[in-house]
DNA sequence: ACCTAAGCGAGACGGTACGTCTCGTCTTGCG
DNA sequence: CGCAAGACGAGACGTACCGTCTCGCTTAGGT
């Protein structure tokens, strides 16, 4: 390791060194111990930052939290296994599994929670649920240009429902339940979908 | 002026005014201002109760959430139209409309969101979520035994679909949303689990 | 030493050991450091004090330096030579040692700092000088009494001014300066005042 | 739009205007808010000058508050009365008037309060304080000249005590006080001098 | 006529202290 | 023994300054 000399200004513009290890502690926090010990102090602390350096840029918990999360769910693969009930068991695993293996999980679930706290927090988080949703809705628009599905089929919602049973997962602390219900999910969404 | 005496002890028992006092300045706490302003403090600042007098009968923050969710929700009716889809739709709608117009969407949302920090919270969710999940199978089985679905439909995994949009409705804020998917998620669920 | 267990709350009333603490801790951090070492964290870091213990008897840095002083101030010993110039010697002399060999010299210059920041610790240094200028005034009768002095003399001014030199003294950081002016001082005042 | 341009760099030699508007801020907001809103930030903000502009000229606020002193201070006139009691009095008059009506009695108990913070504060209060003494010592000698005075007056301790009280009125914010005692205070001096 | 050196504004940086809030624990004194 | 009351140590909150730094720019003076 070369560390040497303790980050510093490097002029009157934003530092990355110290956005990426702020965000790298906050990260490591959430992955460690969950929400309850996410406190902008604690990250201070671990990024070795001064608290205003932290309010500078990230004006509450919520924003925080969303940068963080932003940097993890680049890693989240796409799905596309050929048929809808694989696309539907597929991405429900992903996710969890996804959730479960990498931090992703605890920022997710920390995000609920600020949520229910900061109406900033709860507008992200709703705008970032639509954006999944929008995206999801792709898996679900491939099965109806094959013309696997009923043409009257609702895109948006079939999505919104599938990633709310993920987001329910999380939620109760199931991810890596083996007894999960992914697979009678799937099956009954992709029968109530399919012609 | 006949100012109320104090409450009082009433001798080595618990006493049932303190209780209801307690309960009841925390479901105002979390009606009015929602998880942020719900703290012990506040609750006893409320019911002009002491903090051990909480603290002896609601270990934690959960516990007390959870007495209060259980107060509210012996409201709820039961639901019965005579058909799936109808079941269905309606299942969201009362529940929707139900933590959307009481205090008990913001003690749920509260519940969701403590259960991501405390252990004992999540367990208590989840044990929460498995009760109703039962519990709402039911309105799955009358179908079942009316012969209407499909035999190996899997009740517990419809009823946990279910009531996960229902949880996301709520936790992103959108119970009252009038663009809500709930029409077009039954029809999906409807057409997943009929013969 | 026989310490074992942290300070507690000792019920709904006041806990003499954590004042003692706290204002022992203040004393000491001004006698090391000086005006510019006296923070509320810092006391209460040594005091081993929550910051709201502080806050809840002492509204502000004023309150807490005058508590200090007054405990201290309390060692000072009367003056009585016998004739007036040796009062005057003796009462400068004492003070400016009490000053300076104590650590009421630091307390007192915070004093007289905080003051110039905070209105309130303005009024009390005003209200302390005045008690002390009345006290010391009483050092002028006696010698009126013993019918030395002029009839017209005004003790107050006399007492006044006197102070004033000590304070001059101690605001400079001249209080050991053995070049300091006091017998020239006290001889003018001593001429200015005898018949 | 005619904005005028920003103060810029007139090359490698100190901006005079730059100086100028950092010792006018500095100036205005001891006037205005006295010692405890007197920092560094301010000033800068209200020079609308750097921050390193400030500390390279000005190693310390003690540096800058002496700056501003002495710029203030040319203003004050000399005294000579004719008669010794009448210089009292008026040298004691004309300082409290100086530092009650302009800004630099805020400056004056800024520096005051800084000298008990920093060290080299003290020093250079302790230095200005022997310049000032050596200055009004002038007016004990001119008396001695004329003859009025005891041979072995000692000018510098007279001219000390003086200056001690106008102190004492500055720091507990009576410059204004009508009942102040600087009449009795001449008298006690001038009749402690003279023959 | 170029080039270097220094001053300038701006503002980010790691820190520390501010005064307030809530946490969960404790003890008292009354009933 | 329960109860209201409230003090206690602990520590997070978000803000203000501290003194240092680096930047991109200006201009003056030496070559």
């Amino acid at each position: 390791m070369t560390k040497v000399l303790a980050r510093r200004s490097i002029g009157s513009v934003r530092n990355p060194a110290a956005e990426e290890a702020i965000l790298d502690a906050a990260t490591a926090i959430l992955a460690e111990g969950g929400y309850g010990a996410f406190s902008i102090e604690a990250v201070a602390r671990r990024a070795k930052a001064g608290k205003p350096t932290i309010y500078r840029w990230w004006p509450s918990k919520a924003h925080l939290l969303l940068d963080v999360y932003h940097r993890l769910k680049d890693s989240m693969p796409e799905i596309d296994t050929g048929t809808l009930e694989g696309d539907l068991v597929g991405f429900l695993e992903n996710l969890t599994s996804f959730w479960g293996t990498t931090s992703s999980g605890s920022v997710f679930r920390s995000l609920v929670a600020e949520a229910q706290t900061d109406p900033m927090a709860a507008e992200a988080l709703a705008a970032y649920s639509d954006a999944r949703v929008a995206g999801t809705a792709g898996l679900i628009r491939r099965a109806l240009a094959r013309g696997e599905l009923r043409p009257d089929v609702d895109a948006e919602a079939a999505s919104d429902l599938l990633s709310a049973y993920a987001w329910k997962l999380a939620l109760i602390g199931r991810l890596d339940d083996p007894d999960n219900r992914i697979p009678a999910v799937a099956a009954i969404m992709a029968r109530g979908l399919l012609k």
